[in-house]
DNA sequence: GATATTTATTTTAATATTGAAATATTCAAT
DNA sequence: ATTGAATATTTCAATATTAAAATAAATATC
């Protein structure tokens, strides 16, 4: 049995936790804006290049057998149209190469360059400084749990837009 | 005194706590990004409107007496002249009015219309009904976690910029 | 009080990003 | 083999964003 009171303080804890959720997201939003502008003034000062080069050669770095246009653009979220342009950039500095598959002629595989490589290597090193900088105020344990309720909430989110893409189409 | 074992346990264990930081970033990153673009895309899909629309008319809402351009241009992390513009199409919109303060003409409070707050009301509350939603793969205490773990970063992150910034110009 | 400096905003030009349309290729079914 | 649907990429047009220059007003200094 469920009193009135019972029932409006639970309706009172759920507004308290709506505005939790609000204020928490908005503290995720400002500590990532942080850190990445902070990060893309950074290269662009010390190795003139924009965040999405650098994000670019970062993907590849991690795949030295090269990826696909399309899997470029799923994993750094920005559209396949962006990834044209930034690769064409990178390609013409020489920093990346189109390399045909023989597979598929309507895809290709991207991978960096010998000196895309070298390249990144340097910006890589400095740019993992930058970083370890700015989480310092975390110490390796609360970056431990950090990271854990991140992929917590990030199963969270994949979950709740599986559930809603099933409803929008049933 | 220290030995030379213990000199490269310190060094290996400081190499993986980089690599820890790093990935504890893409995954900072990833998860604000999967947030903001779910976000954006239901604002545009419900409400026909930008995400840069919405987050100004919420720092109107909170703030009653209004908002300077350059205060707004603070708050919100972004330049000066995107304010401009976001505000015009705002104003044409009649959703926020500019108000000349009778102190210094050079500046001006910015405020929501009437009408302009009746339609955030509409907007926010689906809104926060979405970030609820999304936040609810962690439960209360998680979350409450999360935002204490986000407030201690956010901290560093100023104390470092802060030390950095006084190192560039002694 | 005149002049220089700082502050607040807008304008402008360049770049970045997106979403949709267009193109080219593969795959599947007949 | 041919057609039709699906997939991968590029192009294009529209919008968003920034950084820097221009403008205007306030403040400080002499």
């Amino acid at each position: 049995m469920t009193s009135i009171a019972e029932l409006q303080d639970q309706e009172l804890r759920a507004h308290a936790d709506h505005h939790a959720s609000l204020r928490l997201w908005l503290r995720l939003l400002s500590c990532t804006t942080l850190v990445e502008e902070t990060i893309r003034q950074k290269l662009r000062e010390q190795f003139d290049i924009t965040l999405s080069r650098f994000d670019l050669m970062a993907q590849l770095e991690r795949h030295r057998e090269g990826l696909t246009m399309g899997e470029l653009s799923r994993r750094m979220m920005v559209s396949g149209g962006n990834i044209t342009v930034i690769v064409d950039q990178l390609e013409k500095e020489q920093l990346v190469q189109r390399r045909v598959a023989a597979t598929d002629r309507r895809s290709y595989r991207v991978m960096l360059t010998a000196s895309g490589r070298k390249s990144f290597a340097r910006m890589a090193a400095a740019h993992e400084g930058w970083v370890v900088d700015l989480f310092n105020g975390l110490d390796a344990q609360e970056q431990e749990q950090l990271s854990h309720l991140l992929g917590h909430l990030k199963t969270g989110i994949h979950r709740q837009n599986a559930t809603l893409t099933a409803k929008e189409t049933p």
